[in-house]
DNA sequence: TTGCTGGTTGTACTGCAGTCCAATATTTAT
DNA sequence: ATAAATATTGGACTGCAGTACAACCAGCAA
């Protein structure tokens, strides 16, 4: 198994070395056609601690992990950090300080075209997922069974954007009649107007806190 | 290395013997304080086809994940019920019929606080939340960054449901001004009304394709 | 048959949304 | 210091949204 380690550290940590005793160093990061044979992984070290992953070092990772399996190892990790390396094609992001067992299953892992993610950034992303998928398609759901055949598809084009003039024609009825269907989807929604409709169903909080 | 499964099945599958000759087996979730010391890793069958992850197991995932690690194994694996197990503190799902170095690489990984989790999962899951992360917010950013201070308040309201005379108030100004600052936005996001704004900002296509 | 639900349309009315044409004051940039 | 951008408001106008009050028809259950 070949490792190479790219840090600006002049050497190798002591952790690493144990790890994997044949590792070498770069300082920086090397044309992918310099490595013949390319490395079976590389472990990209961030020292950084306001923005660990760098532009360059995220370059790195791209241009690298065509070649070899490429690891991030973060002094601060963040998790906007691991997913942003994870697209650019890392196979795993973790802390520098990771004790030697979790070095070496994070080398098995990668090798056998596995992803190598911590555990809490594992947590909050299925949660998110869950959250999309189910929280919220659920309650669409819920809402959308109360209305009738006629209603559902007033609803779901006026949630688009539509309006009654384009809806009934889509529909091919009156603008009368689409104002009836919702004026009947307001009432079982308990709504006032189409704008709640669309906060209804196209929903999800209008969030704006930045940063994760 | 301290193995249990729960399993409805009268004995243990001869691969999972193999894979832990030391392993024991329970027909039902114990309880968490009879169990000392606690096993390593806890490994719950589903056996069902329809709704593997019945409601009692998941209850039995969550009681036992706070003394185990837990990994369920699915005889009909689907995204849903990963989801789910993990959400409720498993730390792993994988195919009952997984080989044996599978198993192996599942114990090791989940013991060195890992979380297993299939590849076609991962994939999904890592894209989902990236484009929840990036794709929509940043081009949040991008629209509101186009506005002026003032302009950004009214679009805020506006997305939030807020009609003009209430925007005026909560602004303290007049309903005129607001009409004002709204024609002003529309030209800059290149839209007609508030309902587009309101798609644009909240936006997040309103798809219901259904099931995963 | 009768009653109920769902789908359809009509007329008339109220009110909000959005635009056009201005106008003024403040701040910022050149 | 002059121009440009921003914030503010007025009046008048068009048009869409939504409601109230009704009406007709088809299918279905009691």
């Amino acid at each position: 198994m070949n490792h190479l380690f790219i840090t600006p550290a002049a050497r190798l940590q002591p952790r690493w070395q144990a790890a994997f005793p044949q590792a070498t160093l770069a300082a920086v990061a090397p044309e992918t056609d310099r490595l013949t044979p390319p490395p079976d992984i590389i472990w990209i070290v961030c020292e950084g601690e306001q923005q660990p992953l760098s532009a360059p070092l995220l370059e790195a990772v791209t241009r690298l992990s065509a070649e070899s399996a490429v690891v991030v190892l973060a002094n601060a990790p963040q998790q906007a950090d691991a997913l942003q390396a994870l697209q650019a094609g890392a196979r795993g992001y973790a802390h520098a300080l990771s004790p030697v067992a979790t070095l070496q299953q994070i080398a098995t892992v990668v090798t056998n075209a596995g992803i190598w993610v911590p555990a809490d950034l594992m947590a909050q992303v299925m949660g998110h997922t869950w959250q999309a998928l189910n929280g919220e398609q659920r309650l669409r759901h819920a809402l959308l069974d109360k209305l009738t055949e006629r209603e559902r598809e007033v609803a779901l084009a006026v949630v688009q954007g539509a309006s009654n003039k384009q809806v009934a024609r889509t529909l091919n009825i009156t603008e009368r009649t689409v104002k009836a269907h919702l004026t009947s989807i307001f009432h079982k929604l308990e709504i006032t107007d189409r704008m709640q409709l669309i906060l209804k169903l196209a929903d999800r909080a209008v969030n704006l806190p930045l940063g994760m």
